[in-house]
RNA sequence: GCCCCCAUCGUCUAGCGGUUAGGACGCUGCCCUUUCAAGGCAGAGAUCAGGGGUUCGAAUCCCCUUGGGGGCGCCA
């Protein structure tokens, strides 16, 4: 049977980077079976429709090259592909179920307290609904109906007995009948709930494996009790483990980065992006951690899925970004950090110079406008930057190399690296000194900074004869 | 409160009855070098949450405890 998988976001207004690695995971998995992946949008909730977030939705899955195979841009056999389209289907097998009493309608208002009554002697009254509406006469719905009561249709679900599924990740789950109630099929505005839409959609849509975040384990068990009711086969339940924030919550706005928009604004790769989630959860099971999207595709399986959940790190986020920067066309990575230049680098330097000397060293291209922005601006720098025990340079040997240097330098027809190393390494040799002690406080005053992203010559043929024979000068002043 | 799930270095993880408990990020040091970085190498870091079992033998299987997460919406 061809593998099915769909992805179905609700219009929130962005994308929860757990959300994206549900689409991945549901992606991964088509392809690497040769399946189709459907994307479905779940708009059941009226009240919380956001405006354009749809638009969302297909950038993210265009950027992160997450293809879907059908899905209301694209169509398909099996459309609509937007639930609010789809009303008249959820209706009719709503109304099968009450014809064939596996649901009934609830005339209860809704801040009426309905709460089952527990049991025995316990505290909270937290059972949902008691299915009084269950227990109604059919004249008394026929007279309710006749009034024209709104209402709305709920799942008849047995208090005796228990129902098991088995999850392919988390194996068998068994829920008491006892912990369930009769949940909403339709609403009273006649969308259907998240729960009725779901099973009815995978069904009529033919997917074969359902994945999800593990928030949904819980009610499983009454969406396994429809499929039967109606008579349906049951789909492979792969449910995640979720992704947490560093305080080890859920991620969520407040704390931090969650949306896919928050990665790509800080310049990662939507391609370590995606490397990254994938292993947040899954491993390959080898020691290979660097992936490409087709290495994905290749080596995904998921039986590998894990079951704990795992905390978000975004310095190896980072550090992927970094790896996956390194293997990228200079020109793109040249385009990319284009972006993070500040104006004055980029219309006082040769900025594809420069973005080819830090492509290696640049992990976050975010970090780019502090590691670059002393070459427009040198910011005032304390002495004792000259001091390094290692080049065993002094202030007083630092005044005496830069003093040095700046009359080679000024000498020099020519501006190129090769013809500044050979200067530099000259005023090495007439010292009979390694060319550290020379380079450290010339890198020192042309940046004032103790790290930077290249070297000294690299950076006085960025900055040009004047600019460097300039802050030589300033240096020299310091000391 | 009731129910479900999870638990190996700080973090992501390998492990699926017998391993010196492996790798990666991060951290530390060394080498290289034109400083830092990058790169190469090395090191520190896990009484496998705790306690009981089962077994000749348990990180691996079972039970309890603890901690964490999730569910109990006319949200998804």
């Amino acid at each position: 049977m061809e593998v099915r998988t769909r992805f179905a976001p609700s219009p929130t207004g962005y994308m929860h980077i757990g959300n994206l690695r549900t689409a991945l995971y549901s992606y991964l998995h088509a392809r690497k079976n040769k399946g189709k992946f459907i994307l479905r949008i779940e708009d059941t909730d009226q009240a919380r429709l956001v405006a354009d977030s749809i638009r969302v939705i297909y950038d993210s899955l265009a950027v992160t090259g997450l293809e879907h195979d059908e899905g209301p841009d694209k169509g398909g056999p099996v459309g609509p592909y937007v639930q609010s389209e789809r009303r008249a289907i959820y209706k009719e097998y709503a109304e099968r179920l009450l014809s064939e009493g596996h649901a009934y309608r609830c005339f209860c208002e809704k801040d009426e307290k309905t709460e089952k009554q527990p049991d025995e002697e316990q505290e909270g009254p937290l059972l949902g609904y008691d299915g009084r509406c269950n227990r109604l006469s059919e004249a008394e719905v026929k007279e309710n109906l006749a009034k024209g009561r709104p209402y709305v249709i709920r799942q008849k679900i047995d208090r005796e007995g228990q129902t098991s599924f088995n999850d392919f990740v988390y194996g068998l789950i068994t829920v008491d009948h006892k912990q369930l109630d009769d949940q909403i099929l339709l609403k009273r505005d006649g969308y259907p709930t998240y729960n009725f839409a779901n099973v009815v959609d995978d069904h009529l849509m033919g997917i074969t494996h359902v994945m999800r975040g593990c928030e949904y384990i819980s009610s499983t068990p009454k969406y396994i009790l429809l499929y039967r009711a109606f008579g349906w086969s049951i789909p492979e339940h792969i449910h995640l483990p979720h992704i947490l924030n560093e305080a080890g919550r859920k991620l969520s706005k407040r704390e931090g980065s969650v949306a896919l928009s928050d990665f790509l604004e800080k310049g990662y790769l939507p391609e370590a992006i995606l490397n990254y989630i994938a292993l947040l959860g899954w491993n390959p099971g080898t020691e290979q951690e660097y992936f490409t999207k087709a290495g994905l595709v290749e080596k995904f399986d998921i039986a590998r899925i894990g079951r704990s959940p795992a905390i978000f790190d975004e310095k190896k986020l980072s550090w992927l970004n970094g790896q996956h920067l390194k293997a990228m066309k200079p020109e793109d990575a040249h385009k990319l950090f284009l972006k993070f230049y500040p104006e004055k680098i980029v219309t006082a330097l040769d900025v594809r110079k420069l973005s080819g000397l830090i492509q290696s060293k640049v992990e976050k291209p975010a970090d780019i406008l502090g590691m670059v922005s002393f070459l427009s601006e040198l910011d005032e720098y304390p002495m004792e930057l000259f001091v390094n025990k290692k080049n065993k340079t002094t202030p007083e040997s630092s005044r005496a190399v830069l003093t040095d240097l700046k009359s080679i330098l000024s000498g020099l027809t020519s501006w190129e690296y090769a013809v500044i190393y050979a200067a530099v390494n000259s005023c090495a040799e007439a010292k009979g000194s390694k060319i550290g002690p020379i380079m450290w406080p010339l890198r020192i005053a042309l940046s004032g900074l103790a790290v930077t992203p290249t070297g000294a010559i690299e950076i006085a043929e960025l900055l040009g004869k004047d600019e460097t024979l300039r802050r030589i000068s300033v240096g020299i002043g310091k000391l």
